[in-house]
RNA sequence: GGGCGCGUAGCUCAGUGGGAGAGCACUCGCCUUACAAGCGAGGGGUCGCAGGUUCGAAACCUGCCGCGCCCACCA
């Protein structure tokens, strides 16, 4: 049994996390652990990394979001799956773009100075010095990507995605060119997609405005009103019926405008008259369309009124306060109402306020799209988890409004298309030359940055070609991201892999996580102050304690509160395994070999294997379900309480007294802790790979085997004797602190009723656990106390036991079971109870009392013997 | 304005119809030869409020109060 024993490792008192990690990831890497490869037999589980903002560093969220799709890859890994955890950056045109333009800025110099071919180096440079940061971080965290397959929105491959997808798109008259009103930002300059408009209550001003006698409106914006082109009422309003089909004079221009009916207009609101600006807000524009009104440009693309008159060259908000002045001075100004809260856009990358602007962009017709997106969560074959979060996601895709994809920057992939002398327009495929000669010229505008991460799934494995990989790999196993950019993001993959993958969607299962938070639930802000930086923890805690931090507060779609109080507990937990595995090496812990026949076993040896059998098929359960959270919460619990406080003190006597029990014991010992390691190696791959090579003298933990449930190990009657021996330990315990007997201090017992608590056998590991010795044979009781199952312990103590004090216990202990017993009475007495109650929830109330009614006999012997 | 969700121990959260739980924090006692980043014991909750359904409600229904998030073109 003995003859596999390992060397003894002369490890330290305390895990080290530092040291060994930045040793076992190169090792890793090295060793191609984390390769996967398209020609394997084996079945293919694939993740693809949600590409992190190249210009940015990884954060709290990150973390979270890696550990969780590494705990999935290395899991899947042991199972024998070919798991691929494809790597790589997203280029974020807009974001990225408004980084170099702030450097440049801190030059004197704006892009315009450079020039486009110049300033796009430069933003390449940039990605090039900040994109490695991202890449160390990744290291450290210890995510097992495959870094040969490294990829990058802007390579030529998926640049070549993004064109194919363009024309396709294209071809089959789902992009198109149209002037239409969108969201402008006049910072940076180019258009916005709604979902890159945050919307936040503002304070405005409200004005009412005297047209003329009969015609008021209101407006927050009065600057406008030197586009209006019209008037609207509601056609049904009683009080201006009339005045549909007449003229109005705008105010200070000087221009006539018709009052049109529009059913847009709420009657109820302010005077029921709307003021109507085309070519500067969105609903106008519609009007405006509806009565083929003309519209107006009065600003210009960074927000100047360009309109002719006094307040040309103003900037808006100049001319807002100025326009109102002058209202006011001519007598038009009716009411006012301000502070006025109302919501107001702004760009989500620089928060100016959004301008909607009228012009000419291009937008993907997404109803097609979005419906097949919807179907394919709807019919199933997309899982998305939590399924609550499921209704988000259908209230966004069925609500789809057309997506504009033109932004008018040159920080990403160029519009496909190009512009011919007599107004010709040729969208140009990958494989086709872009036509030439005079006056043909290329679109300047660059596509959203969500058009090409829309294709990460698949451009990544070398679509548009049907590469290997392709057909390995696709569909992906599972997206792991936060429910923030369920719309963003996870939409726009389901769209364009729904589209060009024959129906196939992008992946099986959409598992969400929520947001990073502070230990009281609050936002992680850098005004706020409470922004942990995740490389801070792996240096002071270590990578596994950060990972398992997170891990166990990561509910399904709820946000992750952390503290670095946790995260020292999490800490403590790997010191603790690393404890624990030092145990056994001194020991001599077994690993090798089939474990011994269950005759051999003791009751403590197949409770603890009976346990294991039901940790390993939680945690499966687990890990399918997405219960980090959990997975973290059982294996802690069985670790530290069953393993180390109960099963490692109950073998500490087996093992020093020898022999064949020891041996078998020293077995045990080590085929529990390495199923623990392997269960554990997921979330923290550091620690375990590290002890789990120490203890089995084998190269890694990585290609070890996943944990599968064993049944012939379940044991229900074991797992009953060491619920009954834990409660006699715990209570004689109990005793001991409230007596202030020293923990070293030894007392002279009997246990009686052990017999009959059916743990007879187990009296020495009893003695042992809480010293008492024994009596012998003109042994004389100074007390009893009452403990659990029918034991009564007989001590002698010499005259040391505060009898008061047990008694008060042993009133406090009768009470409890008195009242437990009448609960228990008052149900079986209650006829519907009986009558209605399932047969085993009666039952167990008969258990009750009967329990409690022995537990009042016990108490009642005792305080007789205390008397 | 529309939608979704939450309110359980001091803090953060599990618990979805039958004995109120965990981690951290707290109290007491211990350096018991794996670990003081540890060991043992303990205290602490009318499960937001009010009704209802049920033999039985923290859980299911209704209303109210409080909080959060997402979406949104009421000037």
């Amino acid at each position: 049994m003995d003859t596999q024993r390992t060397a003894v490792p002369s490890l330290p008192a305390q895990y080290q996390p530092g040291e060994v990690e930045q040793r076992r990831y190169e090792q890793w890497v090295a060793a191609g652990h984390f390769r996967a490869s398209a020609d394997s037999d084996k079945p293919p589980f694939t993740i693809v990394i949600p590409p992190p903002n190249v210009t940015g560093s990884l954060h709290m969220g990150h973390a979270l979001d890696h550990t969780v799709q590494d705990a999935l890859i290395r899991r899947k890994r042991m199972q024998g799956f070919e798991a691929l955890w494809l790597p790589g950056m997203d280029h974020a045109g807009i974001a990225t773009q408004n980084v170099v333009e702030r450097q440049l800025a801190a030059q004197g110099l704006s892009r315009h100075d450079l020039g486009r071919e110049k300033f796009v180096e430069r933003v390449w440079q940039w990605k090039a010095e900040s994109g490695g940061a991202i890449l160390g971080q990744m290291r450290r965290l210890g995510d097992s990507v495959d870094w040969e397959r490294e990829r990058f929105t802007m390579d030529e491959g998926l640049s070549r995605a993004v064109q194919t997808m363009f024309k396709r798109l294209y071809d089959d008259g789902l992009i198109y060119r149209a002037e239409r009103i969108i969201n402008w930002c006049p910072r940076c300059l180019t258009a916005l997609s709604d979902i890159e408009v945050e919307h936040t209550d503002d304070d405005g001003e409200l004005v009412s405005i005297r047209y003329s006698d009969e015609v008021v409106v209101a407006t927050t914006r009065a600057e406008t009103m030197l586009g209006d082109t019209a008037v609207a009422v509601h056609p049904e309003d009683e009080r201006y019926r009339h005045l549909i089909g007449t003229e109005v004079e705008v105010p200070l221009t000087g221009r006539m405008i018709p009052i049109v009916g529009d059913e847009h207009v709420d009657p109820t609101f302010g005077t029921g008259m709307v003021k109507v600006t085309p070519a500067h807000d969105p609903n106008d524009f519609e009007i405006g369309q509806r009565h083929q009104l003309p519209s107006l440009t009065i600003m210009d693309e960074r927000g100047v009124i360009t309109a002719a008159g006094p307040f040309e060259g103003l900037d808006r908000f100049e001319a807002r306060p100025a326009i109102v002045a002058a209202l006011r001075e001519d007598g038009r100004i009716v009411a006012e109402k301000r502070p006025y809260v109302h919501a107001v856009g702004h760009c989500s990358r620089c928060r100016t306020t959004v301008e909607p602007r009228l012009s000419l962009q291009w937008f993907v017709n997404t109803t097609p799209l979005a419906q097949a997106a919807g179907d394919a969560v709807r019919d199933g074959r997309v899982r998305i988890e939590p399924a609550e979060l499921a209704k988000r996601y259908f209230a966004w895709v069925d609500n789809m409004h057309d997506w504009c994809i033109s932004r008018q920057l040159w920080w990403g992939h160029r519009i496909p298309v190009w512009y011919g002398p007599d107004g010709e327009v040729v969208c140009v495929g990958p494989d086709e030359q872009p036509p030439t000669g005079p006056g043909w010229r290329q679109d300047e505008d660059v596509l959203d940055t969500w058009f090409s991460s829309g294709q990460w799934p698949f451009s990544t494995l070398g679509w548009p070609e049907r590469t290997a990989d392709l057909e390995k790999f696709y569909p992906t196993s599972v997206l792991v991201t936060g429910y923030d950019i369920l719309f963003f993001w996870v939409a726009r993959m389901m769209m364009f892999g729904l589209y060009v993958m024959d129906g196939k969607p992008p992946f099986e299962v959409i598992a969400l996580h929520g947001m990073v938070r502070d230990q009281y639930g609050k936002k992680m802000s850098k005004s706020f102050g409470n922004v942990i930086d995740p490389l801070d923890w792996i240096e002071r805690f270590g990578a596994d304690a950060t990972r398992f931090t997170l891990a166990r507060g990561a509910n399904p779609g709820a946000d992750v509160p952390v503290s670095e109080d946790w995260c020292q507990g999490s800490r403590n937990f790997c010191n603790k395994l690393w404890n624990a595995t030092r145990f056994a090496l001194i020991n001599g812990a077994n690993v090798g070999g089939p474990l011994p026949e269950p005759a051999q076993l003791s009751p403590v040896d197949r409770w603890i294997l009976s346990r294991l059998q039901h940790v390993v098929a939680e945690v499966d359960e687990q890990f399918e379900a997405y219960e980090f959270a959990k997975i973290c919460d059982t294996l802690y619990h069985f670790a530290w309480d069953d393993v180390c406080d109960w099963y490692v003190e109950l073998a500490k006597p087996v093992l020093a007294a020898g022999g064949e029990p020891a041996a078998v014991t020293r077995r045990v010992l080590g085929h529990v802790l390495d199923q623990v390691l392997r269960l554990l190696h997921p979330i923290a791959p550091f620690v375990t790979d590290e002890l789990w090579i120490a203890l089995t003298g084998r190269e890694t933990i990585q290609t070890a085997a996943w944990p599968v449930t064993e049944p012939t190990l379940v044991d229900d009657a074991a797992e009953a004797e060491l619920v009954m021996l834990q409660r006699v330990v715990t209570e004689i315990r109990r005793f001991r602190s409230d007596q202030g007997l020293r923990p070293a201090q030894r007392v002279a017992a009997r246990l009686d009723g052990l017999a009959e608590a059916r743990i007879a056998g187990h009296e020495p590991l009893i003695r042992s656990l809480v010293r008492l010795e024994d009596g012998g044979p003109d042994f004389s009781a100074s007390a009893t106390l009452a403990v659990a199952g029918g034991v009564n312990v007989a001590l002698d103590t010499r005259g040391s036991i505060d009898l008061a004090a047990e008694r008060a216990r042993l009133e406090k202990d009768r009470a409890a079971a008195e009242k437990e017993a009448a609960q228990a009475r008052a149900k079986l007495g209650n006829p519907a109870f009986v009558d209605k109650a399932p047969e085993p929830v009666v039952n167990k109330i008969k258990d009750r009392l009967a329990v409690a009614e022995a537990d009042l006999a016990r108490i009642a012997a005792a305080l007789e013997a205390l008397a």
